[in-house]
DNA sequence: GCAAGCCTGACC
DNA sequence: GGTCAGGCTTGC
């Protein structure tokens, strides 16, 4: 599951790999995957040269120099849940659920983008275009200041897992690194962000820079689908606390992991190191009782058969 | 049936 | 505006 730290070291690995290079050719196999026309798309991206690469949260942007017209626009790529980019020779032979691929002038090489749910997505966008896309998402989670995290929790009400995973609010964390980062702060995923005691918000704070520092050295985590660019999947995997190992031992003090839906999400935490706070209680905490139910009877005991 | 990011729309 | 449910998709 791309989020974060998967597209940096996605971006990591195609920035030596392309810059400065231009696109010779670009084939759409599966136009479902293109935002906007896809001959647009095609003419669009064709005979540019890759400027720089930009990332915030989990978008991923392409800097074209268009040499015609002396102007600029952007590949965006957005990698949804198991999209890939992939830098191969054109010899290599095409995997299956391969949607585009990009031809690098002056090699065999090409850029690939492959994504078995089709989640994903790739736009040619104007600068404008690009802008209003940035504009859009919350700053960047591992710059985002302490006063501007509390600032954002501020009078919120809802879950603070929902509200981690809100792209506006603060962008890059998904259902991965926001459970390892409720649990590294020792916060009920059900808990308000607006009325969490200060030193638990400068926990989280906390807590959400050191997690996806340490998954972006790990160059990310792996559970099926998440390859980076020379199709090597990442690191993390190994790391994960809270995150699909329900009815597992914590490894902080033995508890079982406990799985709740949130948002339609499922939340895994420690009932022991993730006490659940005084204002969670009537509808909520009813909610939270009804899907570890429901998880009990399907999903906890698959990934007991799993494991 | 479940997993997930992102978008849309309903509801308060 | 905040919050959340539903739908998309396909392999397990």
């Amino acid at each position: 599951m791309p989020e974060l730290p998967e597209v940096e070291t996605v971006l990591r690995g195609l920035k030596p790999r392309v810059s400065g290079r231009r696109i010779a050719a670009v084939e759409v196999l599966n136009p479902f995957v293109i935002t906007g026309q896809p001959d647009a798309f095609v003419t669009g991206l064709c005979g540019c040269s890759i400027a720089s690469l930009r990332r915030k949260g989990k978008a991923l942007a392409i800097e074209l120099e268009c040499n015609s017209a002396e102007s600029r626009c952007y590949l965006l790529v957005r990698l949804g849940m198991t999209g890939q980019v992939t830098v191969t020779s054109q010899d290599v032979p095409l995997q299956p659920h391969t949607h585009v691929r990009i031809l690098l002038e002056g090699g065999k090489e090409e850029v690939r983008y492959r994504d078995v749910r089709r989640f994903g997505r790739l736009r040619c966008c104007t600068p404008e275009e690009i802008e209003a896309v940035w504009t859009q998402l919350g700053p960047d989670a591992p710059e985002i200041s302490e006063s501007q995290f509390l600032k954002a929790m501020h009078g919120r009400q809802g879950a603070v897992k929902g509200w981690l995973l809100n792209q506006q609010i603060l962008s890059g964390l998904g259902n991965v690194y926001a459970d390892e980062a409720l649990f590294e702060a020792r916060i009920h995923p059900l808990a308000q962000p607006g009325r969490l005691p200060i030193d638990a918000a400068r926990r989280l704070h906390r807590a959400v820079k050191k997690v996806l520092k340490r998954a972006v050295a790990m160059q990310g985590t792996s559970f099926r689908d998440y390859i980076d660019i020379e199709g090597r999947p990442g690191n993390f995997s190994s790391k994960l606390r809270v995150y699909q190992r329900t009815g597992e031992p914590c490894r902080r003090c033995g508890r079982s992991i406990q799985r709740v839906v949130i948002s339609g999400r499922s939340s895994h935490f420690c009932p022991r190191c993730q006490p659940r706070p005084r204002h969670v209680s009537s509808s909520p905490a009813r909610r939270a009782r009804k899907s570890e139910k429901a998880a009990n009877l399907s999903g906890r005991r698959q990934v007991f058969k799993q494991r």
